[in-house]
DNA sequence: TGGAGTCTGTGCGGAATGCCACATAGCCTC
DNA sequence: GAGGCTATGTGGCATTCCGCACAGACTCCA
């Protein structure tokens, strides 16, 4: 399978999948992040889940249902292994250790989605924002975002003052420092405190069922 | 497999398994309802999904990951065939049908959790309940649940007053009818007019990837 | 049949968030 | 370095939902 692997870059905003769209590749990301999005009638969005080196885009071939109802955008410019649906399939048909890790991360995938349910429910917007923050910086090799706030609150699905207010209080407190599309985690350990517990389990979770990946 | 297959009852609130749980045995609802749910540290909780005759609790099993974070409890009283983990992993190691069922099973559960994550995200209680009914009703045999509006409350995980706002507003437009403890939908049409998209992203993807199981 | 317990209805104040409008401020290009 | 564009900050108002308190109504069991 490791030769038909092909980095490409994938910049912010692309669209990978449009909602309810066959799947011909999947993605790998290494740099990148690609956020998981259901898109309402009205316009309206909400993240369902995002993925990055731990994990791979289009679980939706293996998993049998061809496509799903969710949009994959780019979230974060970087790069990608891309690798062809019918190869993925054959592999994955191997019933190999490549099924196992593939099923084992759709786990994962899964624990988050719940968790996204969870935190969408019950916490507030600050708290989410937390999360948000460190399930990115958890994606990405440094710790600086280029993402304006407008961008994360069509992800989180709120408004964009809500995000303003929410990152000015975490700046004011020294979690992190923006300006104008970038933002810097200071203080990872006070911003987890800033967090839910959605994070946390989101984190565990994905540790457990992915520990191979450590070492990547 | 079928030889192994033990039908058992489930009664209201039971629990079949607890978040973080080793999971021994898997369950095939025939006329049961078994919610997911998340409990968080303060006692709050949300449901991520529900499970009927069209699908498993404990898919964690083949999934890999042996257990999940969320609590699987019965929503409404009935029956399910239970089957040794074992047996489960066997038929699903033989990469038969069974195995492609139970992964297209899991896709639809996932919409189910998205869809769940964005309606929490943008819905009103009105409209969540109304998604909630018809999603139970999708899966017992009558029209009639029984059900408080309580319990309603928990797994939505908003307030009971909420619900019995939003529930006496559908009683006032005839579509539902209910008393203590017994709902009964009276104009399914007008209840899925009153639902969010949501309900219909869900019903399509779970006739998408199930056809299988419109015979059942 | 009556009483206890559960379920449902309602009102009030407060917090969070949504929507709208506009002001300010940094960045980039020319 | 000036202007335009984008990003961020702020305020006001409406709505939804939460938390709490308590009243009324139905059911079931003794």
């Amino acid at each position: 399978m490791f030769p038909h692997l092909e980095l490409v870059p994938l910049v912010l905003g692309q669209v990978l999948y449009e909602s309810g769209s066959r799947l011909h590749s999947v993605y790998f990301p290494t740099d990148s992040i690609v956020s998981l999005l259901y898109v309402m009638i009205d316009g309206g969005s909400a993240e369902i889940a995002m993925v990055g080196h731990e994990g791979m885009v289009g679980i939706a071939l293996f998993m049998g249902g061809e496509t799903t109802p969710n949009r994959a955008v780019v979230q974060s410019s970087g790069h990608a292994y891309k690798l062809r649906g019918p190869l993925l399939k054959e592999e994955f048909n191997r019933s190999g250790a490549m099924q196992h890790l593939l099923l084992r991360y759709t786990q994962s995938l899964l624990t988050q989605m719940a968790q996204t349910a969870v935190c969408n429910r019950h916490h507030s917007v600050h708290q989410q924002l937390a999360r948000w923050l460190l399930l990115s910086l958890d994606r990405l090799p440094t710790n600086t975002l280029l993402m304006t706030q407008e961008l994360i609150a069509n992800m989180l699905g709120v408004r964009r003052e809500g995000v303003t207010e929410a990152a000015g209080h975490l700046q004011a407190q020294s979690l992190i420092a923006y300006s104008h599309g970038r933002i810097t985690v200071l203080d990872r350990t006070k911003l987890e405190q800033a967090s839910c517990e959605c994070y946390r389990v989101v984190k565990r979770e994905s540790d457990r069922l992915l520990p191979d990946l450590i070492a990547t």
